[in-house]
DNA sequence: ACCTAGATAATTGTCGACAATTAAGCTATG
DNA sequence: CATAGCTTAATTGTCGACAATTATCTAGGT
């Protein structure tokens, strides 16, 4: 669960009121569901159904709905009723440049001011990353959430409140919500580690420029693969 | 448990429905009143009054405070309230940083595959600009929204539809609303004026390189010059 | 057989009321 | 005089009921 929210840093912001209200609880689980895909991609949704499924009321479960559409999660129609985005492949390659855009952006500010500490904790998450590569084991792992924890943590260390909010509160659950679709692993883990090291020290030498190049060609790829792969499962070549 | 009703094509593109529900009206005014700061930012807001000052019931007006949530216009505590979203100067910056990245992309992709008509389009808007600025005329116009206008065209001649839905449909509001906070306008309307040009030219010439180059340039430009005056105004040097 | 018009059913939108929790005010005590 | 604890008031959270709109089904006509 990536859900942090970790820009209320505000006075008043004490400790209490930590008791999750219905509509947050189900506001979580309803967003899960559609990111694991339980809940299918264009699929349409309707109030009494869901307030039964999770066993609350129509009012927080409204309150829930409308959080979703304000995350663009769910498109809504004024008394007509509300479905699941739809994830078409166009889409999707327009989510990677997107990424390739502000994670570009995200590397060369953490290139700027990243502290020691948490490129240590990168090269860590590598070493990590390499020894399940080496011993083959849960590359699956590497291969989809780990991917993504090297990337969540490039965009905390810019330091930019608005780049992790966008990146980490909506766009990273798309890009899950497309690898639960599609399969869309990257289907190069040897070539995504080299990657992700060299970055890595990109941004341990605080060279911005290179830093920014590097994440960009980095998604650029990615983006290419999944492209390419695309092509392939479309054209009757499978002989 | 996939729910499969995501194959029943309805005729969901149809024209009904389009009378809009108080939720989304009162959406769409609290919206303008915070981006207008006619609700002082990080002030509280209380669903009694804001029921009453808007005539509706509090259900209604929960679910539009719940999709200003999601947008990020408004912080909320579980059981002790919301409030405004409070804009500092570092997330101004910060903002900036964002901008430059997604336009910069946006600006490439509008190299690539803008048609010419939006291309002339622009140029008309420029002319247009030249004009006002010729004139003496209006120039706060260009200043503010103008230059907005020519902003959005570009990320609309994009193409890519997230791209457009992160800054037409977040961003810039929040652009607006920093512009009504601090009076930030550029400041330098000839000098952003050529900036524009340029940019535009490159676009014509389908130099993705050059044009996302410019973009970026003219965004940091802005940024360091919102970021000067700010430094002005903060030091006691005013004899 | 196909399209149209009306009746029925289901879903969405709105409201007021009640419970739960927090904030504010007040009294008593050291 | 300040503070701890209680009492009261205000606000938030939740629910069920009713109105409005839309979708579905049925009957009738060309």
């Amino acid at each position: 669960m990536i859900n942090d929210s970790a820009v209320n840093e505000q006075h008043w912001a004490s400790e209490v009121g930590d008791s999750l209200t219905l509509a947050d609880r189900v506001f979580e689980e309803i967003q899960d569901a559609i990111v694991t895909g339980h809940i299918a991609p264009g699929s349409k949704i309707t109030e009494p159904g869901l307030a039964k499924q999770y066993g609350i009321s129509r009012g927080p479960l409204r309150e829930a709905m409308r959080r979703l559409e304000g995350r663009h999660l769910v498109t809504r129609i004024p008394h007509v009723g509300a479905r699941v985005v739809s994830l078409s492949l166009e889409e999707l390659l327009e989510l990677y440049e997107v990424r390739e855009a502000m994670e570009g952006m995200a590397c060369r500010l953490a290139a700027r001011q990243m502290p020691q500490s948490g490129i240590d904790g990168l090269k860590a998450l590598l070493d990590k990353h390499q020894s399940q590569a080496e011993l083959q084991e849960n590359i699956a792992y590497y291969q989809k959430e780990g991917d993504l924890d090297f990337h969540y943590r490039i965009v905390q260390g810019s330091g930019n409140k608005k780049l992790m909010a966008l990146l980490c509160g909506e766009l990273y659950y798309l890009v899950r919500m497309y690898r639960y679709r599609f399969s869309a692993t990257s289907g190069r883990p040897q070539r995504a580690f080299e990657e992700h090291y060299r970055i890595v020290d990109a941004i341990e030498q605080r060279d911005e420029e290179l830093a920014e190049m590097l994440m960009r060609r980095h998604i650029r790829a990615s983006r290419n693969n999944v492209e390419q792969r695309l092509k392939e499962s479309l054209s009757p070549t499978h002989l």
